[in-house]
DNA sequence: CAAATATAATAGTAATACTATCATTTTTGC
DNA sequence: GCAAAAATGATAGTATTACTATTATATTTG
């Protein structure tokens, strides 16, 4: 465990970037300051010129870490995946008492991001609000089954096939473990974007939340009847 | 029923578009075309010239009818969620043992569309497919609060809150109806989406499918045990 | 059949999402 | 300490997009 913790690095899928941001001031920068730009303007609106001018440096040379802001949509949303699937292993790895294990798991995928300082010059509260809102544009493209066929979406579906690991543990006969893992992990995400945008249909006020939502529907689902 | 039957319009907000396209036969054919084209290319590379080609009309046209193309997949979403209402109503309506009627509800909700000959300009199935890859682009967006409060979103809502009707009158002790609706809408279409893009993350083989897993999903969760 | 309305044609605009080229600064290896 | 290499910056240019504005023509209606 001391092994996995010391040597966890998150690593993102090759052809995402055209030169490692984490490899140089610049590059850490463009990260930084991207998730600060398209948390506040969003994603139609953002750009290498803006970003640019925000961070004191030349448009031309973004363009040399990302070939289009596509790119850096991916990237943020697959450190994100990478970086939960960090915390869904490090925070489950050692219990040994399955329900509290699999309550443990939607608890670290379904609930507000909070701020980790490993990594100063990513705002991971910032982040889970990008993840809320873009997220679904990094794969809604007609470029999905080629950039998937690239391994591109690989983080979020480790994370998926994480989740779904736990449940088989917690109940080998239940027949959706995948389906229900990614039901859990993506409506999340749709909960906390209806909690704030369109209260109107949400159940989520006083001391009821999503992780209570979704913890209480995956114990039944998974209650074992033979 | 037959007064419902007779009456049912499909009914759109206000301020989605500019001049009625049911009004004219250049409207109705913006909208027939509008669907295959996005099908067709996305709606990233849809724009009224494009459309104006295919359908033999002028770019200034269009601009008549829809004041972007942005209002033009929020008046086919909207479409489809005023359609999906209605077979919602007229399929549960009568019913009156619940739990089936829960399992129709959820059927309708989940499955997926077949051709419904009675809109001659309209392909349910293409504008199935268009609100599995587009649906969420219609309200990620910076104007989601502006245009919630115009009303824009209220057949979805209307839907979320039909199906959610149904699961109080299943369990009125629930604590999550609302939720637990979006989830299954939301999640459905979702889940159509992986299936098609994500497959090794889905557990949709052999007679396994959608509507199985949801209602399954949704009678347990349900489940009254005081 | 004239007036009103709908549609078409054309031109124009600011912004976008880049590419290409060349100049300058910074880093590095000896 | 310095030359070569690498990184960054500056500038210009391009095709496309998502429209607006204006004027002309066709169609409908009273």
């Amino acid at each position: 465990m001391k092994d996995l913790l010391l040597k966890f690095k998150i690593e993102l899928p090759e052809g995402i970037y055209l030169k490692d941001p984490e490899s140089s001031t610049l590059g850490k920068k463009i990260i930084e300051h991207s998730i600060i730009l398209i948390e506040d303007i969003g994603f139609e609106h953002f750009n290498f010129k803006k970003l640019g001018k925000e961070i004191g440096s030349n448009e031309s040379s973004i363009y040399r870490y990302f070939e289009s802001k596509h790119k850096v949509l991916l990237y943020l949303t697959s450190w994100y995946w990478s970086w939960l699937e960090y915390q869904l292993v490090l925070e489950t790895y050692s219990m040994t008492n399955i329900e509290e294990k699999l309550k443990k798991a939607i608890e670290i995928v379904t609930k507000t991001t909070e701020q980790d300082d490993k990594y100063t010059h990513i705002n991971e509260v910032l982040l889970n609000q990008i993840v809320i809102e873009e997220n679904s544009k990094s794969y809604l493209t007609k470029d999905v089954d080629t950039e998937n066929e690239e391994g591109l979406f690989l983080p979020f579906k480790r994370v998926v096939h994480r989740l779904s690991d736990i449940i088989i543990t917690y109940n080998s006969a239940y027949d959706y473990p995948l389906s229900l893992s990614s039901t859990i992990i993506v409506g999340s995400l749709k909960q906390h974007f209806i909690k704030k945008h369109f209260k109107s249909i949400s159940n989520y006020d006083g001391d009821k939340n999503q992780t209570d939502f979704f913890t209480d529907l995956a114990l039944k689902t998974l209650i074992k009847n033979g």
